[in-house]
Parts: C-alpha cells; sequence; structure tokens
RNA sequence: GGACCCGUGGCGCAGCCUGGAUAGCGCGACAGCCUUCUAAGCUGUAUGUCGGGGGUUCAAAUCCCUCCGGGUCCA
C-alpha cells in the first residue's frame, strides 16, 4: 500500500513496513513504529503510538478511514471500497505488475548448458526452468532478451562419447546416454583408453577435420534432441554458443594478453599459466585460476572468460549456475574484474537428489525430464478421462497440465534448497499445484464467458474475499521488482499459489452471476484472472482452455 | 583442515533480506460441503522444543556466535 507509507512518510518522516494485523476487526494494515520511536524520545510505546495517531489523525487522507492504537501497533482501516476500485482499474490494464526498466535495454540470460552428452536430466533441468523464468521476466520488464545456451562441446566428456560412438554407423539421441554410460564402464575396467580420450580431444582442439566431424555429429544429435525435448517444456533458446569456437579463434588470446598485463599471470610448476587472485578473498589455500595446460593450449576457464567478455557486451547479463559452481564463478568474477570486465548477475542453484543419492550421468543413475514428462502426460490423461474435456484439446491440455505441474513443483522450491525427487510429490494435481493454479483461471475465465453483464468499477461495501484478492493483487509489482533483484522464482510460484486461493475462496463463496453486484464482481474476477494468468506465464505455465 | 548453502508438525514447503500481535500453506489422517459460475474446489478437527545450545533485544523462526546433521566446493 504505497498510499500509506506515503503518507507516514509524509507526516512522521518514518519509512515504514506494513504488515497485516491478526483479525480484520483491528484494522487493514498495521505499523509497530512506535517502539522505535519510543526509544529516541524516552516515553513509553503507548504514548508515542498514542501521540502519533493523533498527528496521522489530523492530516488523515479519504483513503484512510480510521487510524486506532492496539498496544503499541498503530493500525489503519482504510477505505476498501476505495481500493478495490482503483486495484481492479490498475490491475484490468494490459501489463499490470511490469515496470519500463527494461525499455530500450537489451539482456542477455545464459542458462542450462548443460554437457551435450545426453537428454538432460532432472536436476540439471533446474538450471533451464529457471533460467527460463528470469528470461520471461526480463521480457515483462520490457527488456529486449536473448537467451543463450551454452555448448561445452569440447571437454572430456565429449570426447568420450564420440570415441563410445565410434563404432556405431547411426547414432539416435536416444541411444547417447547408454553409449556414454558404456565407455564410462569401460574407462574404469581400462585406464588405457583415458589415454585415447584424451588424444582424441587433442586432436580436436588442433582443429583435425574428421575429429571435428566426429564431434559434430554426435554434438549435433545430442543438442537437437535436447533442444527438442525443452521446446515442448516451454523452454526455447535464441542463440547456442559453441565453446569450440573459443578454441579456434583469437578470442583466447586476446584475453590471455589482457590478463597478462596485469601482471598477475605466472606459469606455475606444472608448466601451466596460471593468473594469480589473491587479494580477493577466495575459499582456496592458494588462490590462482588456472588457465592453459602446459602445451600453452586453453583450458575451459579460459575460454569461458573470452566468452564472458562477448557476453559483457551487453549490459544487463544474467548466468545461472549449479551450486557447484558457485567458487568457480568467484574465480571467473575476480578475473574479468581484473581486466575491468563486469561479470555477469549469478544464480545458483542446489541439486536434486534422488531418494538413493545423487544423480549420475556417468552411471545412468539419473531421471530424465523427458522420462518426467511423458509420466506426467500419462497420469494426467487418466484423470482427464473421466472428466469432458473435448477431444479436440485433449492432448494439448493433458501436456500443459503435465509440464505446468512438473515445473510448478519445481520451481516453488528456493533455488538454495536440495530437492529429493519423489514421483507422488512432483506429480501431485491438487492444493499445492501447478493444476490448481491452471484450475484456478480457467474457472474465472469460465464465469467472464458465462455472463452476460458488463464490467462496473463502482464498488461499494465489498465483502472480505473481495477486498483480501485486491489487496493481494496490489502486491503484485512488488513481487515482481523483488523477483528481478534476487531471481528466485520461488517468488513468483508462492504469490501466484496464494493469490489462486484467495479466489478459490472466493469463487466458493460468492455468488457472480445472477448476482446484484455481477458488474464490480466480473470487474474483480477479471482482473484476478489477469493477474493470475500473468503470474503463471512468468513462470512459463499456460493455461488452459479447460480441463 | 577451510569456505558457502540448507535444517520449520508424519511427509513436502513458505516465512528469514527488512526482528514484532495466536508461526502460514500443501500432502497424508479424520469430519463436513455438489438442484446455483467445473469438487483438480471449499470449510472444519488433530498434529510444531522453527536441528541443539548460547548471545543481542522490550521482543528472535528471522540478527550474532557455537555445535550437530545434509548438500556443494577448495586443500
Amino acid at each position: 500500500m504505497k498510499e500509506l507509507k506515503d503518507f507516514i512518510k509524509k507526516v512522521l518522516g518514518e519509512e515504514v513496513w506494513l504488515e497485516t494485523p491478526p483479525n480484520p476487526s483491528m484494522g487493514d494494515y498495521s505499523t509497530i513504529i512506535a517502539f522505535h520511536i519510543s526509544k529516541k524520545k524516552g516515553r513509553t510505546p503507548k504514548e508515542t503510538a498514542e501521540r502519533l495517531v493523533k498527528k496521522l489523525n489530523k492530516k488523515k487522507p479519504r483513503m484512510i478511514k480510521e487510524i486506532k492504537r492496539f498496544g503499541p501497533y498503530i493500525n489503519f482501516f482504510i477505505d476498501r471500497d476505495a481500493l478495490v476500485r482503483k486495484t481492479v482499474r490498475q490491475a484490468l490494464k494490459k501489463g499490470y505488475g511490469s515496470m519500463n526498466i527494461g525499455k530500450g535495454k537489451k539482456a542477455l540470460v545464459e542458462h542450462a548448458s548443460i554437457n551435450p552428452n545426453a537428454s538432460p536430466h532432472v536436476g540439471r533441468s533446474r538450471n533451464a526452468m529457471i533460467g527460463d523464468v528470469i528470461v520471461r521476466v526480463l521480457k515483462f520488464l520490457n527488456y529486449k532478451v536473448n537467451a543463450h545456451y551454452l555448448v561445452n562441446d569440447a571437454g572430456k566428456q565429449i570426447a568420450m562419447l564420440v570415441l563410445g560412438a565410434r563404432n556405431r554407423k547411426k547414432i539416435d539421441f536416444d541411444s547417447l546416454l547408454d553409449i556414454y554410460v558404456e565407455i564410462n564402464k569401460k574407462l574404469e575396467l581400462d585406464p588405457e583408453i583415458e589415454k585415447k580420450v584424451f588424444e582424441l580431444l587433442n586432436k580436436f582442439e588442433k582443429g583435425h577435420g574428421p575429429t571435428v566431424k566426429e564431434f559434430n555429429r554426435v554434438v549435433g544429435t545430442c543438442i537437437r534432441g535436447q533442444k527438442k525435448i525443452f521446446n515442448d517444456f516451454g523452454i526455447g533458446y535464441d542463440y547456442y554458443d559453441y565453446e569450440s569456437q573459443y578454441l579456434w579463434n583469437r578470442k583466447v588470446d586476446v584475453v590471455l594478453k589482457k590478463l597478462e598485463k596485469t601482471g598477475r599471470v605466472f606459469v606455475d610448476e606444472n608448466g601451466r599459466k596460471v593468473l594469480d587472485l589473491k587479494g580477493f578473498d577466495l575459499p582456496m589455500r592458494t588462490p590462482v585460476f588456472v588457465l592453459t595446460r602446459e602445451d600453452g593450449t586453453s583450458l575451459y576457464g579460459l575460454r569461458d572468460l573470452a566468452y564472458n567478455l562477448d557476453k559483457a557486451k551487453t549490459k544487463k547479463n544474467v548466468v545461472v549456475l549449479g551450486e557447484d559452481h558457485k567458487l568457480y564463478f568467484q574465480q571467473i568474477k575476480a578475473s574479468l574484474g581484473l581486466i575491468g570486465v563486469e561479470a555477469p548477475e549469478i544464480v545458483h542453484y542446489s541439486f536434486i537428489l534422488l531418494k538413493e543419492g545423487k544423480m549420475s550421468t556417468r552411471r545412468g543413475k539419473v531421471v530424465l525430464l523427458e522420462d518426467f514428462m511423458k509420466e506426467a502426460v500419462t497420469r494426467i490423461k487418466k484423470i482427464m478421462v473421466g472428466r469432458k474435456i473435448s477431444k479436440k484439446d485433449f492432448d494439448k491440455i493433458a501436456k500443459q497440465v503435465a509440464y505446468a505441474a512438473i515445473k510448478y513443483s519445481l520451481l516453488k522450491v528456493s533455488p538454495d534448497k536440495n530437492v529429493v525427487f519423489d514421483w507422488e510429490q512432483a506429480l501431485n494435481m491438487e492444493g499445492d499445484s501447478g493444476p490448481y493454479l491452471q484450475y484456478s483461471v480457467v474457472r474465472a475465465k469460465k464465469i467472464l464467458s458465462k455472463s452476460r453483464k458488463k464490467r462496473s468499477l463502482n464498488f461499494k461495501a465489498v465483502d472480505d474475499n473481495s477486498f483480501n484478492l485486491c489487496k493481494k493483487m496490489s502486491e503484485f509489482p512488488g513481487v515482481v521488482k523483488k523477483f528481478s533483484e534476487n531471481y528466485k522464482p520461488n517468488l513468483i510460484a508462492n504469490y501466484v499459489l496464494e493469490l489462486a486461493k484467495l479466489f478459490n475462496e472466493f469463487y466458493a463463496q460468492t455468488r457472480v452471476i445472477g448476482s446484484e453486484q455481477e458488474g464490480q464482481r466480473l470487474a474483480l474476477v477479471k482482473a484476478v484472472s489477469n493477474v493470475l494468468a500473468t503470474g503463471m506465464g512468468l513462470l512459463g505455465l499456460e493455461v488452459p482452455k479447460e480441463m
């Protein structure tokens, strides 16, 4: 409630955080500011509150009906009709909750960036899901956003995969995981294979034609497969950047030269070029960043620096990385700092674990995103069969609901937390779930389509449910803003859930069609469905036609 | 050995940034609610040392210290 905050600030000169009293009979908003002021003035909090109430009452705007003291709390009863009218009017506008902070600006988000060795598993997909929300929100804030995927096509894993796929005439996406698991097993039994892997990688790095071709065949197959899955899942990329590009162009040398100018590059006892990162408070015993091998060829870190140099051309620049890359990112950030380049904004996320332990692509101990998607669709279809869903849209709706269930179950959890993967939990379709959100909007839209009345903003004596809905809706812009500061999708997920919950309470208790206040309630329902759909859109959840 | 993140009813989570009134929500359990806008919904009941301990404060799930457990990284 910005007006209220502004009013308090104007009269008392204090910035306050508003809270909601435990029950509506105690007011609509509340502040405990008296405690802090009383300390300065040497009065008891109650006395201070009493004085402040008097002071505030003198300049009370029309929006506020009553200001009362409850113990040391100062509580405000506001003109609910006016607030509802105002909120609904705003929420009916297109783009409610957006800001123009991105207008005319570009933004770059790098996410997913999985090793192109197999079908993406659920753990790494968390990266893409979080990244995709960032992309969507930045677009909502009017940035011109490009989503980038860095393809790590020049690593040991890929060399192994290439070696494993060598004797197969045809390789397809679905067999990659098996090939990868198999070659890993072989390598464990026979260390000689490791030599071969590095030989192969070396040839690739040198740009040996036939080897490059071999790599491209495997990586291409993999990326096409991953792209298809992510596309189906509603996650798209504008650019696929290949790490190998930085192998063969001179950008790596440029970065290396810049780093050498800082006087911090030295050759370590293994003959590798290393960047000294003393003074950056990195949690390592010897704070260095290894740039090259002893033969002078670039390591991943150096190539990534070159990549970051390119990315930094876009001012607004965000990257999503697993918690295993926390230190690595600090090294990147420090290194970039040394050459006067700003590091991207960073979001880290923790891993998704299986009940029996960590996921491991190497051992094939994974839940693949595509299996998860398929299973979800199967389960949702079973439920849909008992409902009157039109045949034409059946498959589409099943996907929309299934993917919403998956996305929501992962996005609602703070990225800092580990998620223990559980089929039942993740595919829950009741209560705190994606389908619950969708169902709420579908219900709202049904009301809108059935009514013949015109919308009205002439709110009078609004009920508690309507007021609560509006109060919640008025928080939406703040939630979006908050997200733009910390990139935690659970913030939006929680918000949307709370709003949907309030709507369902309203729905159960308040008749719209045929009521005396049909016009006003239509406006309210329309506003709520707007905000819900917008919020869900930011999470990448689609609203089905029916369900 | 060092650094970072997490620990909230049986289970899964929110709240912690910015300390405030009886700690919210979902699953599961139990009891209700479909002749009215879709019951993937709503209402109610039971279940909590907010990991343990200490500190700061009028006030701590929230801030600080420490220990334990899980995750991650470095050595």
